[in-house]
DNA sequence: CTAGGAATAT
DNA sequence: AATATTCCTA
């Protein structure tokens, strides 16, 4: 039973209770614009102690992995399960009433699966250093609902592991494969290989790849559902199913 | 005014 | 620890 046995995922995994067990508990009981009106932040409450058990909020649509079909990219933590079939329909603040999107609305918060570092890094790895900016990081990603402050939060975390490691360790990189992996922070950014120019310090130089969906749609907002992505899928520590265009929560919009 | 990035805050 | 938010600068 230790972190460090390379089948602790699988394990894990096959003990996740069935999605119908955990998705009771949501803010999704209140109406976003109810819960703006009402001032009411979420149905978390904010407990003054410690050790608080932290219960899931809000839920999302399932993603079946032999179904690639439904590339709606799941922010909670739960990957591909067993069998289960299409269980969707989870409107999540899809709040439409009245006509006014819920914006405003506090948006939960987001969490990085491995799945979605995989997309990060591999918007990451194509742009150059250069152009490795969240909102242009963002774009590639092409996650519908991912904000540039979420990347940019995420990156800046990214940067500071990729310091770490040119630091503390010499013979990290080897073809892409870094062998140190240590806190359980480095973790989630061990499970994608990292790209070589965040690594080698190349100053200024890695022409990047130009995208023949870049410079294409520059929308300056977030809302825009941008073309369709391919993405070279390895797959590693994680199980992963179909991607393409991704899509967190229905919110906005 | 927009956006990146480090520093803080939760 | 993981994300979010704030603050400053380009």
């Amino acid at each position: 039973m230790r972190e460090d046995n390379p089948n602790w995922f699988l394990r894990w995994e096959e003990e996740l209770p069935s999605p119908e067990e955990l998705i009771p508990i949501s803010q999704t009981l209140i109406t976003p614009h109810l819960a703006l009106a009402f001032q009411i932040g979420s149905p978390n409450h904010h407990l003054g102690s410690k050790r608080a058990t932290a219960t899931y909020h809000h839920h999302q649509k399932l993603q079946p992995s032999t179904t690639p079909t439904t590339p709606t990219l799941t922010p909670q933590p739960m990957m591909m399960n067993s069998d289960f079939g299409g269980g969707d329909s989870t409107d999540l603040g899809s709040g439409s009433i009245g006509g006014e999107p819920a914006r405003t609305l506090k948006r939960p918060r987001l969490v990085w699966t491995p799945q979605l570092h995989k997309r990060f890094v591999d918007a990451v790895g194509h742009l150059g250093i250069k152009n490795a900016v969240p909102k242009t990081i963002m774009q590639l990603m092409s996650v519908e609902g991912l904000t540039r402050e979420n990347v940019a939060s995420h990156l800046q975390k990214y940067r500071l592991y990729l310091r770490r490691m040119q630091g503390g360790n010499g013979s990290g990189i080897s073809g892409g494969h870094v062998i140190v992996s240590d806190s359980a922070t480095d973790r989630l950014f061990a499970s994608s290989p990292v790209p070589a120019h965040f690594l080698n310090h190349h100053e200024y130089l890695m022409p990047p790849l130009e995208h023949p969906y870049m410079g294409k749609h520059m929308i300056t907002q977030q809302n825009q559902v941008v073309r369709n992505l391919k993405y070279e899928d390895s797959e590693h520590g994680n199980g992963d199913g179909g991607r393409k265009i991704l899509k967190l929560f229905p919110a906005g919009n």
